[in-house]
DNA sequence: CCACAGGACGGCT
DNA sequence: AGCCGTCCTGTG
């Protein structure tokens, strides 16, 4: 396989420690020379920012630039949209020249709900340790400068697993929920490709709810950080909760905070762009913890 | 030994 | 509709 390479020139609002380490991905591992790798669909691409310019590297895609663009989003000005979430306090400002490289991706939908499932109740090295394993199992090997790497498992692929061979690979409790959900996705009871046909992100939202292990939260995930981009969405986990009310509800027992109060809040203040806005606080708070 | 970590679910009031 | 115990596993 040839080497395929694409430069992004003049890169504002592209960092990868940002991009990767704000919570929306499980796939990418930092290198020895800052570099970051992981897999999208059927490839492994390597990044690394030099200077102004983002260096991407792979092998094996047909159109390396055009699954770059898709995948970071590039044609989409967060210049603008950082400026107009600026305006809103000074709290966002803060949060936003913090992780100001900041890009929400463009993931695969059934890679992002079996991600975000796994995630219930977990943390990001223990998901990232049964997705490889997952993949591992179920996926297809890729083999990239004399490493092993392995895709997603297609649904059809994961259905293979028993709910026993999913406990066996760590899943936990979880296990029967991935089953569920993937048999379900498989057999189209849930219709993936119908969610893109419907406009109103809350019906989508009621449709994601009726899968198993996809709650509140991790509905919101899976509208905001997969190829579904929704924005007028606001995951709230514990961390979220925490920003929300020790910037604006100032409740002394975080906990108490009623989510509604935190949706209906982020709704006032940052409008459309909520979702946005919520992973540059969910950044800032986390990273600075 | 226990607490807890990017929640969901089900059985209570 | 809200509250709360429970759910697997690794880490401190």
């Amino acid at each position: 396989m040839k080497e395929q390479q694409y430069i992004l020139e003049n890169a504002t609002s592209f960092e990868p420690k940002h991009i990767f380490d704000c919570g929306q991905c499980f796939r990418w591992d930092e290198e020895a020379d800052a570099s970051y790798t992981g897999i999208v669909k059927n490839n492994v691409i390597n990044v690394k920012k030099v200077d102004n310019s983002v260096v991407f590297k792979s092998v094996g895609a047909d159109n390396l630039e055009q699954l770059v663009i898709d995948y970071f989003d590039l044609n989409r000005n967060y210049e603008k949209i950082k400026n107009e979430l600026s305006k809103v306090d000074e709290y966002l400002a803060n949060s936003i020249n913090y992780g100001n490289g900041i890009r929400i991706l463009n993931q695969d939908l059934w890679e992002t709900i079996i991600s975000f499932i796994i995630s219930a109740n977990n943390n990001i090295p223990r998901i990232k340790g049964i997705i490889n394993r997952m993949s591992q199992k179920y996926g297809t090997e890729i083999i990239w400068n004399e490493k092993k790497y392995y895709t997603f498992p297609t649904a059809e692929n994961l259905s293979k697993a028993t709910v026993e061979d999913l406990r066996g690979l760590g899943l936990g409790f979880r296990d029967v929920r991935v089953y569920n959900t993937t048999h379900k996705i498989l057999e189209k009871q849930v219709n993936l490709k119908e969610l893109y046909q419907e406009k109103d992100t809350q019906k989508v939202r009621n449709i994601l709810l009726t899968l198993d292990g996809v709650g509140p939260k991790v509905a919101d995930c899976i509208l905001l950080f997969s190829t579904l981009k929704r924005f007028d969405v606001f995951p709230i986990d514990v961390w979220v909760r925490r920003v929300m009310n020790e910037l604006y509800i100032k409740n002394e027992d975080e906990t108490k905070v009623n989510k509604k109060d935190i949706e209906k809040l982020a709704k006032e203040k940052y409008g459309n762009l909520e979702g946005i806005a919520q992973q540059y606080l969910f950044y800032w708070k986390r990273d600075t913890a």
